[in-house]
DNA sequence: GGTCTGGGTATCT
DNA sequence: AGATACCCAGACC
């Protein structure tokens, strides 16, 4: 079927404000020599330089300049510095069955059993829709255990990104059904609706380890960051920092499962599976909300 | 930069 | 089921 037509049309005439957000973070970082000002984005964008002020900082709740400073590598070392990790509390448990409350706001997960792991999805059905999101459109896909992935695309990505996802769980039957996705999306990005009462039910689909390097995430407070190899020490395997973060870029649900808190070792953004200028949006984001 | 790294995955047997 | 080769969003020198 053709996945174009089910995109919701954008908020904003010329596109969503993320659009926006994502090329003025694009400019910002990749012609950071210059140090191009507001004026010289807006004319770039073809906007008025009020304008462009106003919606990226709606969007991210702080100028482009307070923005770009949040997400500076001085920044981010101050937040590994000062962040006395609350993952240390008690150990992980290893069980791969039965729900368990782990994320501070709103997530309680049930991870799949190696055996079903091994079906690589098969006789799960998995219902998927696109929905716009303050990061661009997102892709979320849900199963009757609780939401599965959530994944984003850049426009005209779309179907780059619906594969991506389908990979992981090759055996799965895929239905595209945006009314049942369209719930799970309002919540993820409404932090308004995020409660411990009502917590949004997530299913980790993936191998023992995966799993427990996506728990130790979920254990990331809002606004926070952790590193690579910390996750590393607090599953028990301190020299598996590298396959940790191979692990983390696998996380199939991005953004609730936060990936973009996980660090280098010296606070650098290093990677991220839907690009680096997201992950700055999404910490900038939070920075703009913490 | 180079080099070592641990675990995941694909592709054999 | 085991062996092997290759991949990676790291870490260390």
């Amino acid at each position: 079927m053709n996945v174009a037509t089910s995109i919701p049309t954008d908020i904003t005439p010329d596109g969503t404000d993320y659009d926006t957000v994502r090329r003025v973070i694009e400019m910002l970082t990749e012609d950071y020599r210059e140090q191009p000002s507001l004026e010289r984005l807006a004319g770039r964008l073809g906007q008025s330089p009020t304008q462009l002020q106003k919606v990226f900082t709606r969007w991210a709740g702080l100028s482009p300049k307070a923005f770009l400073q949040a997400v500076t590598l001085d920044r981010a070392k101050r937040l590994l510095r000062e962040e006395d990790m609350p993952l240390l509390e008690a150990s992980i448990e290893v069980g791969l069955s039965g729900p368990g409350r782990l994320h501070d706001l709103f997530v309680t997960h049930e991870a799949m059993s190696p055996g079903e792991w091994k079906a690589r999805g098969g006789g799960l059905t998995i219902r998927y829709g696109y929905h716009p999101s303050p990061f661009g459109t997102a892709l979320v896909m849900v199963t009757d255990r609780g939401l599965a992935g959530l994944a984003f695309a850049d426009p005209g990505e779309e179907r780059a990104s619906f594969e991506d996802m389908a990979r992981r769980w090759p055996n799965a039957a895929y239905i595209e059904d945006s009314a049942a996705t369209t719930r799970y999306a309002a919540r993820i990005f409404d932090s308004d609706r995020w409660s411990a009462e009502e917590p949004l039910r997530i299913f980790l689909i993936g191998s023992d380890f995966q799993v427990r390097v996506w728990q130790a995430l979920l254990k990331v407070p809002f606004g926070k960051a952790t590193t690579y190899s910390r996750i590393a020490d607090e599953i028990g395997q301190p020299s598996a920092s590298r396959a940790v973060g191979a692990a983390v870029g696998r996380n199939p649900i991005s953004f609730v499962v936060p990936c973009h808190r996980a660090l280098g070792k010296g606070g650098e953004l290093t990677g991220y599976h839907w690009g680096l200028t997201r992950k700055r949006a999404i910490l900038g984001w939070e920075a703009g909300r913490a």
